[in-house]
DNA sequence: GATGAATGAGTCTTCATTCAT
DNA sequence: TATGAATGAAGACTCATTCAT
């Protein structure tokens, strides 16, 4: 009955991934999406009301597949769930930085954004205690140190992600790489 | 026989530094640092001929103060060498964002934009090198791992200065307990 | 064999001019239209060429209407017919704001349009002529003070349509109210 | 020290006084008003933040200048008070369409608004009240029928500035001459 | 030197209208 | 005929930068 859509929601927001990792939250704008897009600039209101909305669509998305993959996972061996976890970080990892700026979403207006922002603040708050759980775990099982304090742990480990992938690794490998050296240590 | 400044360079700069790391390239604007500086939004053109002027001048004094600390190095150990060194990066590793912002200023039209983001990019060059350096250096006298390759424990070095210090333990202390991290790992 | 249309030309008319009421000329859009109306935006088009049509449709309808009731007004006794005159006006009494924009109205273009406001113009003028009309009649018959140039009496006369009816009186006890004040005065 | 402006805050509520008069809340708009000052369209920001704080500020200078008026009104005698009224009313009157239309004026936002809107919403109760006691008194002081309600005297008083001064007679000459109407009635 | 005023380029968003199915 | 999609023109607002005093 209508004329059928040049791309997909989706596709507006593959596309709207790229172009914030590469330009940040204040250097996207919807000239420069519309220009990877076909078509009209105004015609990106057809899909989202404004910028935030589009923005936060976008981190809800790539936060939720991290949340799918981590709710699934089997935590019975805390090691094994640890370096699992890693692998599953590291396929969004890049969508860490960004996640930072969601405090500069305007989520006044558009209720869509708010719950938006909303659930990125409960996933990563989700994201944050399975960690922690996780690592204490590792530690009670006497697997980690503990001169070191938990949330030490945590932090380096969960630094790991952000780890430049130089040599092109698939992940997979690189994952466990970098949860190797990160128990064993880089000393021979 | 001038009238003396309200404040000076430096002091535009420390502001900026602030302003630039809390808000990014893009967040970034001369209504915000007037804000934070006495006077009028237009005197800041009497110390800097445009944005980016500003931008590239405090990148540069933050990467020299690095470069001037990392030149002065005893390199002849390579294991206290490297904590070192982590230690220097710390000091300003905030600024390593932002550094990565560079290629977003525009050098057109200025010379002296030209020459900073230029001084920047050669002393990113200079630290890359001398890192590797003494990462190449431990390996070949079997500190480290030699199963790694080299680029790797580049990267995860170089990564560690990240790290969230949650603690707030002095950056003396910090950088210490994750060099002894990176080299021991986190296995107990 | 086509298919029943959702509403008829006269529905639209009819939220039309209630919204045109609520919002003015330039607050009233077709966004809003259709949100009033079953079915999409865009098949406005099919009862209407455009806005201006659709706003001068509504005014001719309206004036059209008060112009059936006064062409068949009895003149022959000018104070009844005065007051009956107010109870016709007030019925549409509050189009009276509206037709004041008719010249916003952009009739380049459509026949159809420019038809429109020349009936809406006409219909006022020969409003105007019956009135003042049967104001001089009143005024000739000794029934009005001859100290009041007769637009004035006219004007007073017309003003009083927009008489906010805070009482809520049915329409035709409020005019006759009104035009009682009008002739006897509010004193006592 | 610095250039001196081109026109006044005053000058630029003068002028959209005008514009808004004319072309209604909707219908005014920053082209329009800019086209009618000197300058470009975005000095307009130097002297008021956005478009609903200059319809703000013009409202409550008009209202303003009726209330300064009003509160100095000697009500003594309820009738002179009255006939004094009228006058003060009508050097404004056509800004009463418009005080109608301050509920659409968006606060949000701005402090500076928001009082605007205040001030005018007080000044209108005040003087709704103001006028009401008036008549109140005219009516007890047997000035007026009192077969009439006091809600319908008032809406009728109120009324009757907006009557169209065709003849171009002076305001103070013109109110006398609708009070007395108002008063005697049309009636010979 | 310092500064408030001025400005034009650029972004966000809305809306009447057209298009393709 | 009905409709969702597409679009360009327009208007609100911001901001780096220049100007005049």
């Amino acid at each position: 009955m209508s004329r059928k859509q040049a791309y997909s929601r989706s596709e507006l927001l593959d596309v709207t991934k790229r172009l914030v990792l590469e330009h940040g939250y204040d250097g996207f704008n919807l000239k420069l999406l519309s220009q990877h897009l076909p078509g009209a600039r105004s015609t990106i209101y057809q899909y989202y009301a404004n910028k935030d909305e589009i923005i936060s669509a976008c981190m809800k998305r790539a936060i939720q597949s991290i949340m799918e993959k981590a709710s699934a996972l089997d935590e019975s061996d805390a090691s094994t769930a640890l370096q699992e976890l890693l692998a599953i970080y590291m396929e969004e990892f890049k969508f860490h930085q960004l996640l930072g700026d969601s405090y500069k979403i305007k989520t006044n207006g558009s209720e869509e954004t708010r719950a938006n922002v909303e659930y990125v603040e409960n996933a990563h708050e989700f994201l944050k205690v399975q960690l922690t759980r996780l690592v204490q775990k590792a530690q009670q099982e006497k697997l980690l140190r503990d001169d070191i304090p938990l949330p030490v742990h945590v932090g380096v480990f969960f630094n790991l992600i952000s780890t430049p992938n130089m040599m092109n690794v698939p992940v997979s490998q690189w994952s466990k790489l970098l949860f190797d050296m990160w128990m064993g240590g880089a000393k021979k």
